[in-house]
DNA sequence: TAGATTGTTAATCGATTAACAATC
DNA sequence: TAGATTGTTAATCGATTAACAATC
């Protein structure tokens, strides 16, 4: 047996979930059926390459007539295993912590509940964010093995990121959903998905300062 | 004059952060120079790439010697604009613009500094968070084009987010940095970053799915 | 039937990686 | 000098887009 799991390609995983979310959206009000053109214009996207990512998912249409929205929805949910919400840790308690535990409720569409919030800050500990227990990160270890977590949110200040991290993976946690602006050691079997906020922020900031500065830019036409 | 902005490809523009915030961290303690292939091995990136990217961002290095360390960052830092912080406004003050706001500090180091929060909730408004007072989002069009503020972050639920949109570019703004779910309608000259949290959390747990049943895993070797 | 749409193969495009000469 | 490294051109790889037959 291959160790080696075929993923597909990241880009389409990443806009599976945005297919999803837009066909709950719609709904199925005005038809039944939707067509990859129809789906491509709302969403700026390249009809032959959602039809490309739904087959990938395992989705079916039919010609002349389109894919059938409920379906659809059904078989992205099912690919992606949010049918079924998983029971996932939060560690750091701060406010992106929190943030992400107010959106528990919206978390649930997404395949994910979290159950319990770690910090190693006493004023914090016990406290009771929207619902769910903030515990002493000394029992995080105990706790997910007893509940087999497998998926686990990392949002902690950078210095503590690694070694919070190392706690998550020897106490079994398979996936880390990284919020710390640091490259995460881990096992090849860990799935690591880094929350790059900052990069995504210069990306932006980058693109405004040319945009600003023409000079700059102009730069740039001289290259190639 | 082209009225089009040559920009970088999109992931050069995202890894030049990551590159900044690793020097930063390093810093010039143990030698003044750093060659890519160490950036390469602690970022888990290609040399080559890197040497790349830098050479965009109009870095120089020394054969035989790499890149003076703190001569790059400061190189990085202009190109990104991050020299100077800019003023920036933020509108959705919930829990996430909160946890925006708390980093307001660390964010003046990637070049923006949050000046203002507005919100439409009546509970909300008036108050002080992390020393950014909370105002009524009618005052946002006037204040921001007193102040000329051209980038925006937007924090709002999503049935609000395009309606909030409009009003930032009615306001002048020309960038946004967008954590709603919805693909926002904008004039082609105004620069919208979209955070997709949701699809990260998406292609995570299409990995994770596929690790933990490998059934469904070995369907795709049938693939290509 | 005609036209719209899927599914799939081929072509294009762009980004990553390899190769290598120039350099200190 | 020899070896490490940059800068740059060429090769590879993968993702996007175009083309088109099959279908209802």
């Amino acid at each position: 047996m291959n160790k080696t799991i075929r993923h597909l390609p990241e880009p389409v995983l990443r806009r599976l979930p945005i297919y999803c979310n837009y066909l709950r959206h719609i709904g199925d009000e005005y038809s039944d059926f939707i067509s990859c053109t129809t789906i491509g214009l709302a969403l700026d996207l390249n009809p032959t390459q959602i039809r490309k990512d739904l087959a990938m998912a395992g989705a079916q249409g039919r010609p002349k007539v389109g894919y059938h929205i409920n379906e659809l929805i059904s078989c992205l949910e099912c690919f992606m295993g949010w049918r079924t919400s998983q029971d996932v840790f939060l560690v750091g308690a701060g406010h992106l912590g929190t943030a992400l535990l107010s959106y528990n409720k919206s978390l649930d569409n997404y395949g994910i509940r979290i159950i319990s919030a770690f910090d190693n800050n006493p004023s914090i500990i016990g406290k009771e964010i929207n619902g769910v227990e903030v515990l002493s990160i000394g029992k995080f270890n105990s706790l997910a093995r007893r509940l087999d977590i497998k998926l686990a949110i990392l949002t902690v200040p950078e210095p503590f990121a690694q070694r919070v991290c190392d706690l998550m993976v020897s106490s079994g946690v398979q996936a880390i959903w990284n919020f710390a602006p640091v490259k995460l050691a881990v096992p090849d079997s860990v799935i690591v998905q880094n929350e790059e906020l900052f990069a995504s922020l210069g990306a932006l900031s980058s693109k405004l300062n040319a945009l600003l500065s023409p000079e700059h830019a102009q730069e740039y036409d001289h290259m190639e």
